[in-house]
DNA sequence: CCCTGATTCGC
DNA sequence: GCGAATCAGG
């Protein structure tokens, strides 16, 4: 399958999203897990932690690490790591890492569990998980060091509605209306007659509304917890 | 074993 | 440019 626009799109959002390559593979459909990481390079996206990298060459020589094995070693390497010894953590700060692993933007509308924040509610009571704090890349989220919430719980909807008030059945945000001040949330599926774009005002810096933010940045559960099948934009994948 | 991403290299 | 094969760490 060909890697169109829109298809490149999706991965990067995914890719951004924090996504496995395995996952944004089956997202996309018709490409391999290699395909998704190759493409991801080829576009320059952002190395995610990796675990084959750790390995460094610590002297400016070329030295095979390998130590087994009849691989006959290269005549030579290219540019040994430039940052051999970075004496502090600096330099892994300023590393690249998409810091919190966000993921699995939920698209279905899940209307209840959200308590209402509005009114006069405080905090309730305790937020159990401190750990869990969402940051959007860019600091999407940004919150004061005194007042935090858990921002895990994307922003309760205020109430639920299919897309967009009534007067976008008649005027659905399309395809071709899409451009960088709208939210590119999409709703329902492509090829379908209902399939149409959020089309809120997005959050600066963001291809999404405030409250998609809040759907596509979440924390990246672990693993075991994350089950719900795959939990993408666009309502979901395809069943085939 | 499983998973992951990175890299290589023939196409 | 693409992606299977391969590598290598968890």
């Amino acid at each position: 399958m060909a890697w169109t626009d829109e298809r490149i799109e999706q991965l990067k959002t995914l890719w951004g999203q924090g996504m496995t390559a395995s996952q944004i593979a089956e997202a996309l459909g018709g490409v391999s897990r290699n395909a998704v990481i190759g493409k991801a390079h080829r576009l320059g996206l952002e190395a995610r932690p990796s675990p084959v990298r750790a390995n460094e060459v610590p002297t400016v020589a070329p030295v095979e690490t390998r130590s087994d094995g009849p691989v006959e070693a290269p005549p030579f390497v290219t540019a040994p790591d430039p940052t051999p010894e970075p004496p502090t953590i600096e330099a892994r700060a300023e590393a690249p890492r998409p810091a919190p692993r966000p993921a699995a933007p939920a698209p279905a509308p899940a209307p209840a569990a959200a308590a209402e924040p509005a009114a006069s509610a405080t905090a309730p009571a305790a937020p159990p998980q401190p750990v869990m704090r969402s940051v959007g890349p860019g600091g999407f989220v940004r919150q004061s060091p005194g007042e935090q919430q858990p921002p895990s719980q994307p922003a309760p909807p205020r109430r639920m509605v299919p897309a967009r008030p009534s007067a976008d059945m008649a005027g659905k945000t399309s395809l071709l209306e899409l451009n960088d001040k709208i939210c590119k949330w999409p709703l329902g599926h492509p090829g379908e007659p209902d399939f149409h774009f959020c089309g809120q005002q997005v959050n600066p810096g963001f291809p999404y509304c405030v409250e998609h933010c809040g759907l596509a940045y979440q924390a990246q559960l672990p693993r075991r917890d994350r089950r719900p099948p795959p939990p993408l934009p666009f309502g979901g994948p395809r069943v085939r």
